[in-house]
RNA sequence: GGCGCUAUCGUCUAGGGGACUAGGACGGGGCCCUCUCAAGGCCCAAACACGGGUUCGAAUCCCGUUAGCGCUACCA
């Protein structure tokens, strides 16, 4: 048994949409499993709407996800001669024909009997021989279709089972257009055939290209691939996910803060299980138990809240040291400078209270600088229900953390202070809290008080206290 | 319209003739913990689209209905 060689084969024409990012996954998967070769190829044969910088955001997103290839990136405008040698080759058996109809005259035949009903009637298959070399001869432009056979054309999906269509369902579909490049499916199909592809992993928009494309294969005599249907993803309204369902690119992610590999988890499990109850799958048992017809057949829905929550899990999991690089770009995309402080003890403190990236650097920015937005719907509802109470609250804890030495300063102190502090003056110690957690934080949300304070630091707390005491009320 | 695919909690899914009183996860609700919010622990609500078969027995197999989706270009 030779091993598998499957492809990716995105055409640059957009972003790295979570669908096809997906459809790569799934073909990784598989190639890692197998020990099979991943090829990654580019389809740039829309002249018109593939562009270079498509081509890299694409390879990009794929590194990013750890997606990589093990062959490629080759371009498939690079194959045109072949392309169009196959095309050629296949009008010489009588496979294909040539097609002298104008586009205005295929307009017109669409048009009659309805757009949705319309199928080439084959008129120029019926063209006997003198009438094709009559149009040569005056250089009629010419675009070459397959003569579709009248056969079952079937396979066995490899996700869905035996899928069957009727060569008379089809028409004879455009190979060729009349500039001599390839339209996709020949260009598929001589591609796969060239470069050995033994399994074909792509969406479930393609299952009524394979019925032609398997046409393909039989008139030019090689044996179709195994081809496997990965089910469609949508959005929450249950509709194809579009740009107007929000963040469906890769990179749209990344931005948000999302891990790589949290990223990953959540795309595989989008459409596959592993069986059982497994969520959080490493990357080496994520190819172990990796298998097509495991996948589901049906379609399912992006549930970004999900993710964010999977990338909350591999948060907690990492240590401070490893998040560090990812929060100081981040804190620098935000104006924040650090300087030569630890962040480490800074990130240990938020980690567990972030699902992303973003949310992350944002509280260590806020334990670093202070508040950096006006006090939230809830912080100004605590001010206005204590009242006076605010800032005499605040400057009793001030009082009692000015005695606390800089030597002195760690959480088990401070609560000690904070507690004698409140027992002294007859409050409870949630209103002796919450207003310092407002001060240093403009909400009123964080870690313990007494540890806020710690990682906040001496100077800087009492500072954001004594401030806040002075303009309340 | 034609052709094809699909159908288990709101969502991702387990299950593939008896283990089903249908399991897990996200989200929702409640309780515990607690200075707040998370995290964590415990608990609750929540699904086999419908109708026929086959079978001693159907979420599971078959047929039909309905609904959804995809394709139906000299796009990919």
């Amino acid at each position: 048994m030779t091993p598998p060689r499957v492809r990716f084969a995105p055409s640059p024409t957009g972003y790295l949409h979570v669908g096809g990012a997906r459809t790569a996954l799934f073909n990784w998967l598989y190639a890692r499993k197998t020990g099979g070769t991943f090829v990654l190829r580019i389809e740039d044969t829309d002249r018109e709407r593939s562009t270079e910088a498509h081509t890299q955001v694409i390879l990009d997103g794929l590194r990013w996800l750890g997606i990589d290839w093990g062959e490629g990136p080759v371009f498939q405008g690079a194959n045109a001669t072949r392309h169009r040698a196959d095309a050629e080759r296949l009008l010489a058996a009588r496979a294909a024909y040539r097609c002298f109809c104008t586009r205005e005259e295929l307009d017109l035949q669409r048009n009659r009997g309805g757009a949705a009903a319309f199928r080439y009637d084959g008129r120029c298959r019926r063209l006997d021989a003198d009438a094709v070399q009559a149009r040569l001869a005056q250089r009629t432009p010419y675009t070459i279709r397959i003569a579709m056979p009248d056969e079952e054309l079937a396979w066995d999906d490899a996700v869905h089972g035996r899928i069957s269509f009727q060569g008379h369902d089809l028409d004879d579909f455009v190979i060729l257009r009349s500039d001599g490049t390839a339209i996709y499916n020949l260009a598929v199909v001589s591609d796969d055939i060239d470069m050995r592809i033994t399994h074909v992993i792509r969406g479930d928009d393609h299952v009524s290209n394979t019925p032609k494309q398997i046409a393909l294969y039989r008139a030019l005599g090689h044996q179709p691939p195994v081809f496997a249907h990965v089910p469609m993803i949508l959005g929450t309204d249950g509709k194809k996910l579009s740009k107007r369902h929000g963040a469906t690119a890769v990179g749209d992610y990344q931005q948000l803060g999302i891990f790589p590999a949290a990223m990953r988890n959540f795309l595989a499990l989008l459409g596959w299980s592993p069986g059982g109850d497994r969520e959080i799958l490493p990357e080496s048992e994520m190819i172990e138990l990796f298998s097509l017809e495991a996948i589901q057949s049906k379609p399912a829905v992006f549930d970004t809240v999900k993710l964010e929550w999977m990338n909350g899990q591999y948060l907690s999991a990492a240590t401070a040291a490893s998040l560090l690089p990812a929060v100081r770009h981040q804190l620098e995309s935000m104006g924040v400078a650090p300087g030569a402080r630890d962040l480490a003890p800074l990130v240990d403190a938020v980690k567990i209270r972030s699902r992303t990236i973003l949310q992350l650097a944002e509280q260590v920015a806020v334990r670093l600088e202070g508040p950096r937005r006006a006090p939230d719907d809830k912080a100004v509802a605590l001010r206005r229900k204590l009242a006076d109470a605010f800032a005499a609250n605040l400057n009793v804890v001030a009082d009692a953390l000015d005695a606390v030495p800089e030597s002195d300063w760690n959480a088990g102190t401070i609560l000690e202070r904070l507690k004698g502090a409140a027992d002294a003056h007859g409050l409870k110690l949630g209103d002796a809290m919450q207003p310092v957690r407002v001060a240093l934080t403009g909400t009123t949300v964080s870690e313990p008080v007494n540890e806020l304070l710690a990682t906040v630091g001496r100077s800087a707390s009492l500072a954001r206290i004594r401030a806040a005491a002075a303009t309340g009320a």
